[in-house]
DNA sequence: TCGTCTCCT
């Protein structure tokens, strides 16, 4: 083995090559530009491990992997377990080492690299179900690049890895100065100088294409979580795929190298995704990598089950009386209403426990939650001999992790969202999950030890789920999708290479509603108006508003963006009113009052924003006087402070705004018009008018839909009405509704914006 | 007279 070994000496604290975080493992051994110097000591093509340890001795080196069979072999694995394991000469190194050992990826670093060396540039790393991945990215020591991008589909995930692997390697992870990690997201940008690796969220990716087509700022990408399907990701794996395959010369000739890493993924249709058109095979190589999951024993039903709420309940007081503790329970539902419904029951059983029983405590989970509500579930259990039942929707199955969990009741259904772009509006029902939702929910029974999974459903119907879910942009209004490839370049959309392409149709409705707002030339080409909407991160027709408020007919840019940033904020910004006691009931309505405006929700979310901005004293202690989400309405300041940001740039905003607390003037009854008229601009398609038997009929499509109960309009009587949402549940409503003048909308089918 | 999965620029 000596002819192996590393013939540098490094005197370094720490291995810096081979970083775990959390639930993955990345190895960027012998690629990175600080160790550029170690791959001009040695011939390319035989790149060796960088294994030294922390007191400057080195490790045993692999044998070189060129040309070896990339499947995983019995001998490797076992080669990998007889390393010997060295004394720690820096205090906390060796623990860190040996955790990197015990990974399963540890087996395949070899592979990883061999798999990206010379010709072959693209990457396909799977693992089994739900387990981390680690995975060695090999990038080019060549002129352009110099960093490698790690996408995310979450906030919180590219933050936290980015701060683990700074820890990992040893160096800052801060705005300013040097460092070779660091990450960028929404609000949050800490890339220090020489950074060289970069977590990303999806997005922030996407804005990056904008300005720079061919990524010429890295040496790699690696895509993570593809198996989400995303809209955002299978936006960039259509553009990874074009600079792959292109001639490379907006990159100098530069190959940009390509890492996908997926949980559960179809890699047939990945590879074939990958392959150049006419191409026989699929370049890309694929490496699969075991998991560590403790096995879970999955039991159906025998038969169907008739009541999914009894049935859970039932099962959940059977686990409790049948296994062992410790072991909490983790419970799939779809919705609020069921959460809540299941802990009424649960709650009143446990109450006819004998004493001498372990009890139950339940914790619901879900995102409209306010976050401490949440935090109930991440606690162990406070009293003695009781188990945690935690009741959540699909939070719990990618969001969040819930620690103590040993068995899962899974009821087979979630609610989707799925877009009809015939009908221009969303249905919001409950569906049955796919399998790989199916095991995926399992999977969280063993993530700390052997556990069960109760399925409420027999095996044959578990046979008769589909593989996976649709993909997102399958179920989206693929408007925002349209315009983002338009904006960076894509003049035909049908031609963009895509894992599943939406129905034509629906793409068509998209270029004629960008049409409609002026964002496409009646070519089908951007213009400069549709090139300002992709600037803003807020749907295209929230852009048009913000455009029209800043022409200086309307001149109400600051105040549309303060409703703006309250929608965009999240779900409803007003919690219901839960409370017993009556006078508090009408303390908080009373308060709540002075927000409301008869002439809409858009109005009175402007209220809201003005007031809360206003305030100088306790914030926190104004929100819950209404009940207004302490959450959102902080989001919502950022999201104002960015968009305020970028009217600035575009000029839009002659000057930067004063600082809060401004002083409240309510808006007078002609601003208002002028403000809700903006709105028209972007969402004149969404409009209805009183008919005779009281009921609103929607302009385009003579459809009938009500006023959500959540609208302060909810019940009255309006000749027109706008509306933002349109959502089919229970029935066709309309959410975020203002009252408009009927003449309004003749004006608007007289211009384009009626298409 | 409603009751809504989850992310993200």
């Amino acid at each position: 083995m000596d002819q192996h070994r590393s013939k540098r000496r490094k005197t370094k604290r720490n291995d810096p090559s081979v970083v775990k975080i959390g639930d993955k493992t990345i190895s960027l051994s012998a690629f990175l530009a600080p160790l550029a110097e170690k791959a001009e000591k040695k011939p390319s093509s035989t790149p060796v491990e960088n294994g030294s340890t922390p007191n400057g001795e080195e490790e045993e080196q692999q044998k070189p992997t060129d040309g070896i069979d990339k499947r995983v072999s019995k001998e490797r694995l076992k080669n990998d377990s007889n390393r010997p394991e060295k004394r720690a000469g820096g205090a906390g190194d060796t623990p860190m080492l040996k955790a990197r050992k015990a990974l399963p990826i540890w087996a395949y670093r070899d592979e990883i690299k061999a798999s990206l060396r010379g010709d072959n540039d693209i990457l396909l790393v799977v693992e089994s179900w739900c387990r981390k991945k680690k995975v060695r990215v090999q990038s080019d020591v060549v002129g352009v690049g110099g960093m490698v991008a790690i996408t995310q589909p979450r906030r919180v995930a590219a933050t936290t890895l980015a701060s683990r692997v700074a820890r990992e390697m040893g160096t800052p992870l801060g705005a300013t100065g040097e460092g070779s990690v660091g990450y960028s997201v929404r609000f949050d940008h800490k890339v220090p100088k020489g950074a060289k690796i970069k977590f990303l969220t999806e997005g922030m990716l996407l804005q990056e294409l904008l300005r720079d087509p061919n990524l010429r700022q890295y040496s790699a990408i690696i895509v993570d979580e593809i198996h989400e399907r995303s809209v955002d990701v299978d936006l960039i794996t259509g553009f990874l795929k074009q600079i792959l395959w292109s001639d490379k010369a907006g990159r100098g000739g530069i190959p940009l190298k390509v890492v996908i890493m997926s949980a559960t993924a179809d890699v047939e249709k990945i590879k074939d995704f990958f392959k150049p058109d006419n191409a026989p095979s699929s370049p890309l190589k694929l490496l699969q990598i075991k998991g560590r999951q403790f096995p879970v024993e999955i039991k159906h039903t025998d038969k169907p089950v008739p009541d999914i709420q009894e049935a859970l309940v039932k099962k959940i007081f059977d686990i409790h009386q049948h296994e062992p503790l410790p072991g909490d329970i983790l419970a799939f539902l779809t919705g609020q209403e069921e959460i809540e419904a299941a802990q009424r029951l649960i709650e009143e059983h446990c109450a006819t426990l004998a004493s001498n029983v372990p009890k139950l405590h339940v914790s619901p989970l879900y995102g409209q939650l306010s976050i401490q509500a949440q935090q109930d579930a991440f606690q162990p259990a406070k009293t003695k001999y009781t188990r945690k039942v935690v009741l959540a929707t699909n939070i719990a199955e990618t969001s969040v992790t819930v620690p103590g969990v040993r068995y899962v009741v899974d009821c087979g259904k979630a609610k989707v969202k799925q877009f009809r772009a015939r009908l221009g509006m969303e249905s919001l029902l409950a569906k049955a999950i796919s399998k790989s939702s199916a095991i995926q929910r399992t999977g969280r029974a063993g993530r700390e030890g052997p556990g069960k999974c109760f399925r409420l459903y027999t095996s044959e119907a578990y046979e008769e789920l589909q593989d996976a879910d649709l993909p997102e942009i399958l179920r989206n209004d693929v408007l925002g999708a349209v315009l983002t490839m338009k904006a960076r370049g894509i003049n035909d959309i049908l031609s963009f290479p895509l894992m599943d392409f939406p129905d034509v149709e629906a793409v068509e409705k998209a270029l004629i509603h960008l049409y409609g707002l002026s964002a496409l030339a009646a070519d089908g080409t951007i213009t400069e108006i549709g090139r300002k909407l992709a600037l803003f991160p807020v749907s295209a027709p929230y852009g048009r508003v913000l455009l029209a408020a800043a022409s200086p007919e309307s001149d109400c840019l600051l105040e549309v963006i303060d409703v703006i940033s309250v929608i965009t904020s999240g779900e409803t910004i007003f919690h219901q009113i839960q409370t017993e006691d009556d006078s508090e009931r009408d303390a908080i309505e009373e308060a709540r009052k002075e927000l409301q405006r008869r002439e809409g929700d858009i109005l009175t979310f402007l209220t809201t924003m003005q007031r809360y901005a206003a305030e100088n004293a306790d914030r926190i202690a104004w929100c819950y006087a209404r009940r207004v989400s302490v959450r959102n309405m902080r989001q919502a300041l950022n999201i104002r402070r960015q968009l305020r940001g970028i009217c600035v740039k575009e000029k839009l905003l002659a000057v930067t705004p004063p600082p809060d607390p401004q002083p409240f003037y309510p808006l007078s009854p002609e601003r208002a018009d002028a403000l809700l008229r903006c709105f028209m601009r972007g969402f004149a398609t969404k409009t209805a008018l009183l008919a005779p038997d009281s009921s609103y009929v929607t302009v385009q499509g003579k459809h009938v839909v009500a006023i959500h109960p959540s609208s302060v309009l909810h019940g009255q009587k309006k000749e027109a009405i706008m509306f933002l949402e349109h959502v089919f549940t229970q029935k066709n409503y309309a959410k975020k509704v203002s009252a408009i003048r009927a003449d309004w909308i003749v004006q608007a089918m007289g211009g384009a914006a009626v298409p």
